[in-house]
RNA sequence: GGGAGCAUAGCUCAGUUGGUUCAGAGCGUCUGCCUUACAAGCAGAGGGUCGGGGGUUCGACUCCCUCUGCUCCCACCA
């Protein structure tokens, strides 16, 4: 078969992911072996391929990939997330972009839409995957909105209520007034914002509502939300307030009157140490309230702007009203001055609204004592995090962890199995018969259509933290007295999980306190935290930025073993990742450069009657123990997850170990045959390298492993066995080291002196040069070494080699000069590391302290030093020096 | 405001209990090559006071303190 001089991925990749997928490779059933289990963080249904998935993926077939090949069991789960929130403000605006507005639909006809949508856009993140090179086990795809997933989640849901951790109550909570919804913490983002800070007038009331000249001074950046404002707060021991104790004061524009009140949550050095509380629309304020029994007025609706009880600027949204009433304050005379200011404000992840506190009623699970369990499980090593420094943030957040708000107000997810009965009892139950059940066993008067069930769904998250168990066994979860089926027994828990660290709490810890709860065992032993996809100049990709290029592209133009290669190259574990195209084209190159090695060897003819060269011996054997020893270098590093390093490791054994020097030295003349032996061993290294390069590059390592000899329909390099490292001989490598150092400094010399490779010169080699590998110094440097070994008088350039002293003889062209500067050059630097070497040996605190290992190797080095200074200065003494 | 982490070659990073001739790798740069697998290549070369300062030690890139610069996480100072 021809092969062109460039490898073209266009011709292969798709050819072999279909046939991958014919012969059902990537499934996985369970049997004898042991299990390998990987579960995919579910992307957003509706979401395209980014960078992040790439590096996320590609980091997971790795692991899935060697581990099918040390002949385990591997299972690669992959699937989607529903992401309420995303996905439904998708659906509304694509609705809205069709005139329609989701406020004039049932909750039916807009899930239909929603469903209509997920159908037609959903999932093509997951066939973008397979472009990839993904070895998912497809025939297991799941959707957290799958029926049978969503009823797990119903199940927990029930669960946890009767166990008595979810309950129902007015909170403030975090109200995203774009999405209409409640979010958690979590899905709030801080940034510092720069805002105003607004010095306002209230001046005291004479008791009958009437102003008197006197006033006090509150700083506020919020001045749309006077008037509700429910209290003045002093501190307590603030001496400059004392007058004010027991006052009323009016609020400005609306004239109400207030008390003034004490608490010594007031710092008196912030602003002007009184603060207006306002329990309906700030956090603290509302904390403050409860403690003085402040009445709570809400003038802000759920689309955040002002309502009927604010009196004033009603319809307005909370930012034009901050202008409008700033206006109307410096008119009414209540501005004192307006300082500008800059602080954290809250924004919701998802739309990046301003989010807005509000108290409403919500859903909560207790999380205490989940956290503690979860928090257990990282910090007895039941599950490890890799790196380990998010631990400590890990720490952190579970023992500060508050009540999980689990209802949104949306329509997209599972709805609530809460109902209530006509007079506000609320019942929970998986059904709605369930639930009339319950409801007749306290009003048995109650028929079916008396019930009304919760508006709200559950967070994505109250889905996800399932994922683990419920992609096998959707029973177990809210049943943890349940047997596991055989799906669940056998692949949980699984092994490593492939995340980003910015959802360590969102998704991670709450899956390790699922599985705590249902499992009785964590979900998987590792997590692998990545680092954030960034560009070249360390700054996020975005959208907006553009600075994120398509991974699509990417794989149409370098292919997707270029791109896999490219992303993993730059890839160390925890670090964030600068990504640069150049990798991706470095990528593309190994790919070329192994095909172009597959090339050479395949266009060999094999000579029968050819007798093994020594040098072809000599690196036959030397390449076999270079093989173990990297085999042996890259297990260490899988097993620390340093897979760039792995990678790096088998990068360099190709492309140098293989191509440069064995191939080189192996390489027949030409047109001349190869002798057999050389041939045979040199497929089987090849062989061995395509397996170990495959986890990476699974496309043109299956190309080319199915091209170098026939084989048999359903035959894949994916289930070969991983080579396993064996015994080899250090010094074997040692030893043709010193010929490579050797073979390099004659080419230097040869470059030096422009002298052509054809030329055949002269060497002389000194005491200690392993005879055994000269065969490739001869042929790799086209060098007749001097008869056995002699030191020769002959004027020449020499040269070091580890202890051994060379010279190559160059009457006519050396400049003696120079020849003798360089030598006193080195014998000054040798000199001079000799005496600190010594300086350290005659240091009797040294001779004494240091290990025995170590003054010994000081000892090797001033015996090494001596040497080289004899050896300098024979060739010195050569020029009469 | 609290906590964590990072700083090593032009760039991205290794450097695994302080001691192998330890100051490294890849990429980039420079020089010479279209040498019969590969110019997406071959051969060779240069390049760093390991952020600054101090300390512990026989010995520090490595441990401690401090300063500077950056990053991230958490957080209700209006």
């Amino acid at each position: 078969m021809e092969l062109s001089a460039k490898y073209n991925p266009a011709e292969t990749e798709d050819k072999w992911y279909a046939y991958w997928l014919e012969n059902k490779f990537f499934h996985s059933e369970p049997d004898s072996r042991e299990p390998y289990t990987v579960v995919i963080p579910p992307p957003n249904v509706t979401g395209i391929l980014h960078m992040g998935h790439v590096l996320n993926n590609t980091l997971n077939d790795v692991l899935v990939r060697k581990a099918r090949m040390d002949g385990k069991n591997a299972c690669w789960v992959p699937g989607t997330d529903h992401a309420s929130i995303a996905t439904e403000s998708k659906v509304v605006a694509k609705l809205k972009a069709e005139g329609i507005s989701k406020e004039d639909l049932t909750r039916e006809e807009f899930l239909r839409h929603a469903w209509e949508w997920k159908e037609k856009h959903g999932g093509i993140i997951l066939s973008q995957l397979r472009k990839l090179g993904a070895s998912c086990d497809w025939d297991r795809t799941k959707f957290t909105m799958d029926p049978d997933l969503s009823e797990a989640v119903i199940n927990t849901f029930v669960y946890f209520y009767n166990k008595g951790y979810i309950y129902r109550g007015v909170r403030m909570v975090n109200w995203d007034p774009v999405g209409l919804t409640a979010v958690s913490d979590e899905e709030v983002i801080h940034r510092d914002t720069t805002s105003k800070f607004y010095h306002l007038r209230y001046y005291i009331s004479d008791g009958q509502g009437n102003p008197t000249d006197k006033y006090l001074i509150i700083a506020t950046t919020r001045p749309e939300t006077i008037m509700a404002d429910a209290a003045i707060c002093i501190n307590p021991a603030d001496e400059r307030y004392h007058w004010l104790k027991g006052k009323k004061v009016l609020i400005p524009l609306i004239n109400k009157e207030i008390p003034v009140i004490e608490d010594s949550y007031v710092e008196m050095e912030f602003g002007t140490g009184c603060l207006k509380v306002t329990p309906a629309h700030d956090v603290n304020d509302y904390e403050i309230g409860i403690r003085h029994n402040l009445p709570v007025l809400d003038i802000i609706d759920d689309h955040g702007r002002l309502n009927e009880k604010a009196q004033i600027l009603v319809g307005e949204d909370r930012f034009d009203a901050r202008r409008k009433i700033e206006d109307m304050l410096r008119e009414a005379g209540n501005l004192e001055k307006v300082e500008d200011y800059t602080s954290p404000v809250g924004y919701s992840e998802r739309t990046n609204a301003v989010i807005e506190p509000r108290l409403s009623m919500q859903w909560f699970l207790k999380m205490d004592a989940l956290a503690k369990d979860a928090l257990e499980s990282v910090e007895s090593g039941k599950v490890k995090l890799i790196p380990d420094k998010y631990r400590n943030t890990y720490r952190h957040w579970m023992e500060n962890v508050r009540d999980w708000c689990i209802s949104r107000q949306l329509w997209w997810g599972q709805q609530i199995p809460a109902y209530y009965l006509p007079d506000g009892q609320v019942v929970v139950a998986q059904t709605p018969e369930k639930a009339l059940e319950l409801a007749r066993e306290i009003m048995p008067e109650v028929g079916a259509d008396d019930l009304r069930q919760d508006e709200d769904v559950l967070d994505t998250w109250f889905s996800s933290w399932l994922w683990p168990i419920s992609v096998f066994d959707t029973n177990k979860a809210g049943h943890p007295d349940a047997e596991p089926n055989r799906d669940l027994a056998y692949y949980y828990p699984t092994n490593d999980l492939v995340t980003g660290p910015d959802i360590l709490f969102f998704w991670v810890a709450r899956m390790i306190m699922a599985g705590n709860e249902f499992m009785n065992d964590v979900p998987f032993r590792n997590v692998y935290l990545t680092g954030i996809v960034r560009d070249k100049l360390g700054r996020k990709m975005s959208k907006t930025l553009g600075n994120s290029p398509d991974p699509l592209v990417l794989i149409d133009k370098y292919g997707a073993d270029g791109v896999r290669l490219g992303m993993l190259l730059c890839s160390s574990a925890g670090n964030d990742i600068l990504f640069d195209e150049s990798q991706v084209e470095q990528g593309r190159n190994f790919c070329n450069k192994i095909w172009n090695a597959y090339r050479l060897v395949t266009g060999w003819n094999v000579d029968e009657s050819a007798n093994q060269p020594e040098a072809s011996a000599v690196a036959v054997k030397w390449f076999a123990a270079k093989l173990n020893e990297v085999l042996e270098t890259v297990e260490d590093h899988y097993g620390k997850f340093r897979i760039s390093d792995a990678l790096m490791a088998i990068y360099k054994l190709f492309w140098d170990g293989f191509c440069s020097w064995y191939l080189e030295i192996v390489k027949p003349a030409y047109g001349a045959g190869i002798d057999k032996a050389t041939y045979e061993a040199t497929i089987s290294f090849f062989d061995s390298l395509l397996k170990m390069i495959h986890p990476f590059m699974p496309f043109i390592t299956e190309e080319l492993w199915q091209n170098m000899a026939s084989r048999k329909d359903g035959e894949t390099i994916m289930l070969q066995r991983m080579p396993v490292a064996g015994e080899y001989d250090k010094n074997f490598i040692q030893d043709f080291e010193m010929a490579c150092e050797t073979v390099v400094a004659i080419r230097g010399i040869r470059q030096q002196k422009g002298l052509s490779p054809k030329d055949s010169l002269k060497l002389n080699v000194g005491a200690g040069f392993p005879e055994n590998v000269m065969s490739v110094v001869v042929k790799l440097a086209n060098v007749v070494p001097a008869e056995n070994g002699a030191e020769s008088q002959e004027s020449g350039v020499s040269f070091m080699v580890r202890t051994v002293k060379m010279s190559v003889p160059l009457t006519g062209l050396v400049n003696e000069e120079e020849e003798i500067a360089k030598l006193e050059a080195d014998l000054e630097y040798q000199e001079s590391f000799l005496a600190s070497v010594r300086k350290k040996l005659s240091n009797e605190k040294f001779v004494s302290g240091a290990p025995e290992k170590v003054v010994a190797m000081e000892r090797k080095k001033e015996a090494d030093s001596l040497s080289k200074i004899e050896s300098i200065k024979a060739s010195l003494a050569a020029y009469g020096k």
